[in-house]
DNA sequence: CACTTGACCTGTCCGC
DNA sequence: TGCGGACAGGTCAAGT
């Protein structure tokens, strides 16, 4: 699921519930979805107060007031989930636009706060994980140090982009857009969708792809992301927001899911869907041509 | 180092 | 209906 605008959907609401609610108390079953848990979960995480909600890359950060942060990566299938007291978010039967009651069979780590709501982290095929650390020592992990400037970072010029790709020239534009040390954020749809609207070839070598073309890329990568946040993300399966909402940003997907319908530049010239850099990958042929052209 | 592939998991869908 | 395989939004480690 969460690529760059789902991640955020999600920050920005649990923006709106959690700073101030104080923790009471924690519980996983399952322990690589959080897999540094404190034994001593009285000492390090009950009585701590929410901060702030951030977010850098994919990643959420969730700040308390002990020195401490939790950082969660949903992955391919997470869910960050915010219920009050009442439940009064998706109690009962799923309806199309919001999960149903929680905790559902997919539910791996549960937050309680003292004024009795509660967030649910929920992982379907388990890849996620929350983490608990200092806070001086977030920046300091693995990925962090090597995580690119994030897509939507606005100092980040057209060279430097240009620049960072070419560490990859000899691999697939759709390779390098999803390496994350590159540029932070884009994920398997809106890779798709950037290379559409920019009409590159996915599988055309970092190295062959004009200079032109790679500028109106970056711009392209983020006109849709921010389009994406607007419209609260996309929602392929499992993804929902932090009130357990679905994204609607497929709607206005023009290739990702589109396999056999009409490219709308090109009527008449279906999308076709195949495989670049090991994930499924769709196409305008017609828009998006495996060889240099300009 | 740059690059590719398989592994991590559960669930669903599709062909036989 | 059952069964095997492919596939699904993302990283990692290990291989070449």
């Amino acid at each position: 699921m969460p690529e760059l605008p789902e991640v955020e959907t999600v920050r920005i609401g649990l923006s709106q519930f959690l700073p101030g609610k104080r923790v009471k108390d924690t519980a996983h079953n399952w322990d690589k979805s959080f897999p540094n848990a404190p034994k001593d979960v009285q000492a390090y995480l009950v009585g701590a107060k929410i901060l702030s909600i951030k977010r850098r890359a994919k990643v959420l950060i969730i700040e308390l007031d002990t020195k401490y942060s939790l950082i969660i990566h949903l992955k391919m299938t997470g869910q960050l989930v915010y219920r009050d007291k009442t439940h009064r978010f998706g109690a009962g039967h799923p309806t199309d636009s919001m999960i149903g009651a929680l905790p559902d069979r997919t539910t791996r780590v549960v937050f309680d706060f003292t004024d009795g709501s509660q967030l649910f982290f929920n992982d379907q095929r388990k890849f996620g994980w929350v983490r608990l650390l200092p806070t001086a020592e977030v920046p300091n992990i693995d990925f962090f140090k090597k995580v690119g400037p994030d897509a939507l970072d606005s100092g980040t010029s057209n060279m430097e982009f240009r620049n960072r790709l070419q560490r990859r020239k000899n691999s697939s534009i759709k390779a390098a857009l999803l390496d994350q040390t590159v540029i932070a954020g884009i994920g398997n749809i809106y890779a798709d969708e950037s290379l559409w609207q920019a009409k590159i070839y996915p599988g055309m070598r970092v190295g062959d792809v004009p200079a032109r073309k790679l500028n109106n890329l970056f711009t392209a990568i983020r006109d849709i992301l921010r389009i994406a946040i607007k419209t609260g993300g996309s929602t392929d399966r499992n993804y929902v927001d932090a009130e357990g909402k679905k994204g609607s940003y497929l709607k206005f997907a023009k290739v990702f899911r589109r396999e056999g319908q009409d490219c709308i530049r090109h009527p008449g010239t279906k999308i076709i869907k195949t495989k670049v850099a090991g994930r499924g990958t769709h196409i305008c042929p017609k828009c998006q041509r495996p060889f240099i052209d300009m």
